[in-house]
DNA sequence: TTGTACGCGTTATCAA
DNA sequence: TTGATAACGCGTACAA
């Protein structure tokens, strides 16, 4: 079934049809009526390789979503889906594998789909700094800061990531925790890390809390490496009482693996995540955290990008607030020393 | 950059450097490597539409998963890409919505991308009884019981839903409880719940208890629904001392639901969950579940699809293993009773 | 071993 | 308001 096939059953020609199809005005109603009901009928679709192909520029705009299963991502989607709607653009989403290059992916995108805009989820910065130059649509990244960046159509839009986990140590030390122990993703490749980082060391220093490498663990943002984490992190160093992990599945995998030692959480050991994910909100302990703003990163996201579409505006760098949310799995400690 | 530009920059033609690409014998050395690296000096990439649109038959096989963020089907989709990688067919995996029509789609891809085979993970068989019929390819169906359709091209693997709920219910039976309540998936729309409803039964009927509509909630596959499920479940049956959630996402939002009633599981209440999934794993308490044997379904799965493919073989139906996992989750209780 | 030319299904331009 | 026809980028007979 092809547009031929459907002008040679109605008796209009292919261009026609095609104007039907597309809704594209200067058709007689009779016309329409025709081609649409034998279109219905029919079960007919439109080629999309061959529309892509000959379209020298789409309608839409598309996200490129970096690392499948991640809850985040998921529920940005959603939110962007809802922003999305409200204007004329259909969405589009593609799912990359966690070591995918996302820039890659785009060139390809650009070149065979030809949207309007372009929206990362994730992939690490130095993707954008080595090959975005070639990309030429107006883009933003979520999560991902770009503001360092010297591209004129990638704008990014944040959670200030170090302020972020300066909060979460700030409130690990007000509920009287000095041993306290941080769970990273891999500072090489994830650029939010890095500033997690930058932000933990600039608490713990207002603090007079010595930055010593036997604080620190690295480990892959899965359940499986946070428990992991957790373990190589009590061995290196017995007298920790509170544990900061960079991302809320981290820090359910390192409960658990706590809890499978005998440290009860949080009377023996606290710990705070990073996200504000569903699962940590029915974990038990249910998950103290710091959340990101999901529907403010879309919201500011879409923003930005419609902004580029249709006012060429320059890239634009923008942070979003987070929200210490208190829970269960951090406790006060009685302490002497102030 | 198309293959028009590579042949004018390499002096040969376009038939030559599509040669090149396509890895096709009768290519002199000397123009492979001249074409080869002009193509990675530029980057070039083949434009797939193009590509699709003229190939009248493809070389991989594309996997439909319904329902983004599912943790069965996502590990699911790992073993699937680990078994063809043993092969020559390249996989590729498209997601879609909870609500689409896989079926529609694969419709849709059978005709532009042209894979030798389909896979779906998920997907109601509603949907397959309705309109699988237009699809020729060779396909199978995860999860889904397609034995009762008349389709010759539609093989499928399944867990023994029926059998394994029944399990499930013996071992919370095994285990002194006799006041069961099931959380189930929602029956109308899931052919797997209905299996497993049926199991429950067949389980409650043979033990003497009653099959009454007091015992059972619908719920989504959420976190959020099983929560609300849960209560909903203990609202109308008080005495209530075990749960067997269809879905370990559903078990664990009622073990919250408990946990903020101020019911502890297991001692006051026992939940045994489905699936097996990670978060299940580092769930405090640890979740009791019947676990599905992914990989073998991964493996059996691509198996069919392969004979399917290469021997034309008609539609097989499997079941595969599935594993009471015995954890914290369910407690036994002191019944004088028997 | 290489080049030429046609067609995949659509959109878009131009003439009718 | 409609119809013919030229692209889009590629694969592939077929000819050279």
């Amino acid at each position: 079934m092809t547009i031929k096939d459907l002008a040679r059953q109605t008796g209009y020609s292919v261009g026609t049809v095609s104007r039907v199809l597309n809704g594209q005005p200067n058709v007689s109603d009779k016309a329409k009526q025709a081609i649409l009901d034998c279109a219905n009928k029919s079960g007919f679709q439109l080629n999309m390789n061959a529309k892509y192909l000959k379209q020298q520029r789409g309608d839409g705009v598309m996200a490129l979503v970096t690392g499948t299963s991640n809850e985040l991502f998921a529920h940005m989607i959603e939110h962007i889906q809802r922003e999305l709607s409200q204007t004329q653009y259909p969405l589009t989403v593609d799912y990359l594998d966690e070591n995918e290059d996302a820039v890659h992916h785009a060139l390809r995108i650009s070149r065979e789909k030809k949207p309007l805009g372009l929206l990362f989820l994730g992939g690490n910065s130095q993707m954008f700094a080595q090959n975005f130059g070639n990309v030429s649509l107006p883009s933003v990244a979520l999560t991902a800061d770009a503001s360092g960046l010297p591209f004129p159509n990638l704008s990014s839009v944040t959670t200030d990531d170090a302020a972020a986990a300066e909060c979460a140590i700030d409130y690990l030390y007000d509920c009287g925790h000095r041993e306290i122990g941080v769970i990273t993703g891999d500072l090489l490749v994830s650029g939010p890390s890095r500033l997690r980082y930058t932000g933990c060391s600039r608490a713990l220093v207002r603090h007079g809390i010595d930055v010593s490498e036997a604080r620190f663990v690295t480990a892959r943002y899965s359940y499986a490496a946070g428990y992991d984490a957790a373990l190589r992190l009590i061995a290196k160093n017995s007298k920790i009482t509170a544990i900061f992990a960079m991302s809320d599945v981290m820090a359910i995998g390192a409960i658990r693996a706590l809890h499978d030692r005998g440290l009860r959480v949080p009377e023996d050991i606290s710990v705070i995540g990073f996200d504000g994910i569903d699962p940590g909100t029915y974990y038990i302990p249910n998950l103290t955290t710091i959340r990101q703003h999901v529907d403010l990163l879309a919201k500011r996201g879409v923003a930005l990008l419609l902004q580029g579409i249709e006012n060429r505006a320059v890239a634009t760098h923008e942070t979003v607030p987070f929200a210490l949310v208190e829970r269960d799995s951090v406790i006060k400690r009685n302490f002497r020393e102030g």
